[in-house]
This record gives C-alpha cells, sequence and structure tokens, in this order.
DNA sequence: TTAGTGAGTTCGATTTCTGAACGCAAGAGG
DNA sequence: CCTCTTGCGTTCAGAAATCGAACTCACTAA
C-alpha cells in the first residue's frame, strides 16, 4: 500500500493521518494556532521549503483544515485561518505537546506554555471520559472494531 | 529547514514530531495499540513497505518507544512492544481518532470503540484540566512561549 | 524433498523533498 | 524615473525517500 491510499483504511486514525500526517503538515498547524497567517510567517516559523509549505497550505484548504481569505487586494494577498474543522485538533496538538514535554525536552523545560483564559491558570491538559468524569490512561482503555477484522492472535 | 533537522526548534511539538512524524510510524504505533507485536502483523496491518516498516521499529526502537524482545530461539524471533513511554502515546492517537470519527468517517459510522476498562462503557475521551477540571476546547485556551520568540504581529 | 513461516534485506524505478534562484505586482524613497 | 523592498508564490536540478517485487536465511512440518 502507498501513502497516499492510507484513507482507503477503514480506521479513523488512518482517515485522520491521510490529511494531516504528512511531514510539516502538523508543524504548519501548530503555527496556525499560534495565530499565524501568512505565507512568508509560517515559512519563517515551520522552516518547511516554500514549495512543500505551498503544498501542504494548498492541501489544508483543499481539506477544509485551514480557510484561505483575501486581505489586501492590489496585489491580492491571501492569510491562512483555521477553520472549525482544523480548530477540533487543537487536542491532537495538545497531546504532541504534552508528550514532547514529558520525553523530549531537555534540562531548559517546556517551552511553551498553555493557558485557560477562563481562570488564567496554567494548564497541563488530559483526556477524561465526558460521562464518568474518571481521567484515562492507556491501561484503562481496551480498543476494539466494531466491524469484522481478523483479530489480532 | 530539512525534517531531519526539525528536533532543533525550541519546541516540544517538533520535539515530539521528530520522533513519530514521520509516515507510517503513527499507524504502527496505532497497530501496536491494538495488541499488534510482530513484523508480519504490522506489514499486514499498516500497510507499509517492508523496508519503510523495518526503518520505522528500529527507530522508534532507538527512541525507546518500542521494545525489541526475544520470544523465539533458533531461528531467533522478535517482538516489538510498547514501553511505558509509547503508551504514553494514547492520548494522541485516541484525539486523531476522535477527530478522523468527526471528520473524515463516512455514513458507516466509526470502526473502532473504546471502552472504559473499569466501568464497560464507550468512552469518547475529551481534554480536561486535571486542576480546576473544566472541559477544554481550543477557543478557551491560549499558548504562549515563555522563552524569548518574536511575536506575530 | 518440497512447502511454509517469520523477519528482514536488496534492488532499480518512481516520488518527494530541498535550496536557491526567479517572477510579478505593488509601494517607498530618492 | 530608477532602484529597493515586501509578499506570495513557482521553477529547476540534485538529493533523499518511498515503492513493489524478489530474494535471503534459519528453521519446521509433511
Amino acid at each position: 500500500m502507498r501513502w497516499s491510499e492510507i484513507d482507503q483504511q477503514d480506521c479513523s486514525v488512518a482517515q485522520a493521518l491521510s490529511v494531516v500526517g504528512d511531514r510539516w503538515t502538523m508543524l504548519i498547524l501548530r503555527d496556525a494556532f499560534m495565530r499565524v497567517r501568512r505565507f512568508e510567517d509560517f515559512q519563517e516559523r515551520s522552516g518547511a521549503p516554500r514549495a512543500v509549505l505551498a503544498d501542504r497550505l494548498e492541501t489544508l484548504v483543499g481539506n477544509g483544515v485551514l480557510e484561505k481569505r483575501l486581505y489586501s487586494e492590489r496585489p491580492d494577498r491571501f492569510e491562512y485561518r483555521l477553520t472549525e474543522k482544523g480548530l477540533d485538533l487543537w487536542p491532537v496538538l495538545i497531546s504532541l505537546l504534552r508528550w514532547g514535554d514529558k520525553w523530549e525536552t531537555g534540562k531548559q523545560g517546556p517551552p511553551v506554555e498553555v493557558r485557560h483564559k477562563a481562570c488564567g491558570h496554567t494548564v497541563h491538559p488530559e483526556l477524561a471520559c465526558p460521562d464518568c468524569g474518571e481521567w484515562l490512561t492507556a491501561t484503562d482503555m481496551e480498543a476494539t472494531y466494531r466491524r469484522n477484522r481478523t483479530p489480532v492472535t
């Protein structure tokens, strides 16, 4: 199977990765969440080569994750903003950030802080179950296929 | 900047992606969480080309995300298991799954269900703040650099 | 003896990525 | 008028990665 065909897998993770699983894409979205909107700024922040950046922005717009909006005319200038679909990727970014903080950051400590606007506190978000309210970790949970699949023996 | 140098960025997301941001890597980890342990099974499930799979497994072992363990001798056979560091990637996978469920799944509905072992319920985990207990979404939060960076104007 | 299993490795063809340069439309300064 | 700068890309040729298919090696089973 080639990478461009992974969206054919009957799996939501594969579907998600077919949209955001390319090199640079998540890094570009990280910057979008940091209020970066313009091509030059994305280029400088993410460090992605210009051609790759142009391609990724196009693709993200095509997938409805970013919206391309005219902000100036003659010559036309565009900016890229997160759509609702894009904003919904926040938990993915935060989870990556938390994992990076815990396992990959050197002695300088975490470079980015996440603040809760409402209470002003620095937050360290974790997963919980909206129904029972309990905190969740990998070993507490079990993923199972709803449709028929060869079970792993 | 080339992709192989993104771990030089002073950002935990970039650090995390330098480990799990390659093509196929997250898909392989998805399978690891579904109790896949052997090369042939990873190959069949993920669909990754054998050479790429071999490379990714090596790298994940090198980064301490998977552990390579001998399970049979003459000829030696190995299996790959998630370490504690690997298990900690669960929130990332779950967030991708939830996003895929919401935005990319067709009319068949989500193919995978996540059950809470303790209560037996199907759970739809979301991010919350362990301190104040509130549920968190992108618009409630604000990320800021602790170290000096050019602010985005 | 032949077939099968499990875990890779090798190979040549194709895709992608990369950096550097270029294009273009406009505004600013002289 | 002439040159410089800004913003947003595109083009190009070389380097790196990915791809499928075939191959290897060490066994076991029939």
